[in-house]
DNA sequence: ATCATGGAGTTAAACGTTTAACTCCTATCG
DNA sequence: CGATAGGAGTTAAACGTTTAACTCCATGAT
């Protein structure tokens, strides 16, 4: 592939000359110019990104640390943040640290290396060893979806909190009192956060919800169809009338369990799911969730690493972006 | 971040000795080697791929170009490619085309300048413009699920022709004969193929399909919504008892429409979709399609394309990876 | 004693850019 | 007409590695 000293011999100038007229940096002839653009058209020369990384010590290239960009939700996440990078002629490098903590960090060492100049990350615990790591290192970078309490950094957030409440407040509007949640891992925020909406709804309520109605799942469909089968298998007397999952996929996986035990949502047991990915309308019965503004993460989060690359001294901010209820036919 | 040059001074040493240590290249007094390490540690050292890139002409990274990676098959695709780039320690760069021509050839463009070691690519169209640039520029690569013909060079596809096949044959053997099909874009080879496959098991049945009972869709929820409603609206006498989407996400919106119109699945009308994504099974009621095994091929294409990056010479390698019906509740 | 041999370190060039500093020339002004 | 400023080109250093070629020294063979 030709290099600049090549176009500069075609085009009878010096290699800075060439440099100057790709990159437009100083006035060069008219006359000069036409001929270092021909001399590059002729030999097909594309500037080499590798060495320019080198010498301006920016690559141009930003990092994204997902659990699992198979995901639907990260999936939606990375690709919102690769649309912000490659509108801001950033590329993207993808990693998934499937929610492994030894993977992330070594992932995280492998982007300091490739001296990314930023770094997006949806952490895969709540207290990251190698957090100090990520601090130390002086790279730019921005939080997404789970918070990392204590850390001074940009991150972009989903109101998680409003969420959990907006929903737990709907199933309680249509009448129900029995009211079971499905949550996902605890340690982590978002989580965490919906059961806390789910709870203050009910406490507002007057309810105080036993454990039996609160199940661990692990944000997997799976994990969703078991956590159905166990509330349906509770006595009559405390089986709940109405599940808020705390994700679509095991509000989907809840949804098959009651199918198969023979019962119809929403009129035998309610459900209300979380993220509104793309299938959620199209299961049946369409399910009611609360939406989260997941491309919208992704490309804010994007944005505001992109701004912090620029302007380094900036405080850091915290974006909590709204959720809304989207009312379907599953509650 | 510290260099080679300050790992040198503090353990004593030239620079090539400590390069020498760290790649493992050369023999070194261990009482040195010993040393080196020492100041890396203490340092905090980071080796420079970027430079390391520049030096050795390989830079270890990849370029993988998708339509839209928020779409589940890419998405399943992309990771398994990101899987096997991880476990050869080569690095991804993630592009969305949008399924638009020229946005894909200035991905390529842009990958080309930052000298990956490779490119994986999911073309946007049949045939695209740009597909000399790629082959005379040199770098390795492998198409993936969308065929270019006329074009040698590795390939991983699924066996989209017997998938077709497959479906038509179940709903045929389950008695239907007014079969529809909801084709996806017609240039492109999996919907061609599959199209291909539904037409060649309709004929050895003796039945010439209507143009009617063909509908184009987008590969998109909606258009599968859609087209269904068209074939809804049908004269009872021409209207399918049975549909058999070119995939998933245009089936599950075909289960919208038919809810919609009050009808059930199975009972009145059966529906075979293609793909497998994970929601498949999730659905009401449970979809019967046919896999593709969509992890595997990411994860092939990748080992494909760095087997080629390491040997050039090896003749290039057409992979037709075998599909399977999953029977389910909805045929 | 001489000399090839090989081990283990160093020197320096190269990878392909960017960019500060320099040169040379022409135009302008007092 | 001499001084000077500014325009437009060139030179060369730097970015941080890798690696071929070199040096130096101890060892062992002759």
């Amino acid at each position: 592939m030709a290099t600049l000293r090549e176009v500069a011999r075609r085009a009878g100038v010096s290699i800075a000359t060439v440099s100057y007229v790709l990159n437009g940096t100083r006035r060069v002839r008219p006359e000069v110019e036409a001929r270092v653009w021909e001399a590059v058209a002729a030999l097909g020369y594309r500037p080499n990104r590798v060495a320019r990384g080198l010498r301006r010590r920016r690559t141009h290239v930003l990092g994204l640390i997902v659990p699992d960009s198979a995901n639907p939700f990260f999936a939606e996440v990375a690709r919102g943040l690769e649309d912000a990078s490659f509108a801001a002629e950033y590329r993207l490098i993808l990693c998934n640290s499937d929610g492994d903590p030894l993977k992330e960090q070594r992932y995280l060492e492998v982007l300091l290396e490739q001296r990314v100049d930023g770094i997006a990350l949806v952490s895969a615990s709540a207290a990251p060893l190698h957090l100090s790591t990520l601090q130390a290192s002086g790279v730019p970078f921005v939080v997404v979806d789970r918070d990392l309490p204590g850390l001074e950094a940009d991150c972009v957030l989903a109101d998680n909190l409003q969420g959990g409440y907006l929903a737990t407040r709907h199933l309680l509007e249509r009448g129900h009192r029995r009211i079971a949640c499905i949550t996902g891992p605890s340690d982590l925020t978002p989580s965490a956060d919906r059961v806390r909406g789910y709870r203050q709804a009910m406490a507002e309520a007057g309810i105080e919800p036993p454990d039996l109605w609160i199940r661990r799942g692990d944000f997997r469909a799976e994990s969703g169809y078991q956590a159905a089968r166990f509330f349906l298998s509770l006595p009559p007397g405390l089986r709940p009338t109405a599940i808020f999952a705390c994700n679509d996929l095991m509000a989907i996986g809840a949804l098959r369990a009651i199918g198969e035990a023979g019962l119809a949502v929403p009129r035998d047991i309610a459900l209300v799911g979380f993220d509104d990915i793309t299938l959620a309308a199209y299961v049946i019965p369409p399910l009611t969730t609360v939406a989260q503004p997941t491309y919208e993460m992704g490309r804010l989060a994007g944005e505001l690493l992109i701004q912090r690359i620029q302007e380094r001294g900036r405080p850091p901010a915290r974006h909590l972006l709204p959720v809304r209820l989207v009312v379907r036919q599953s509650a």
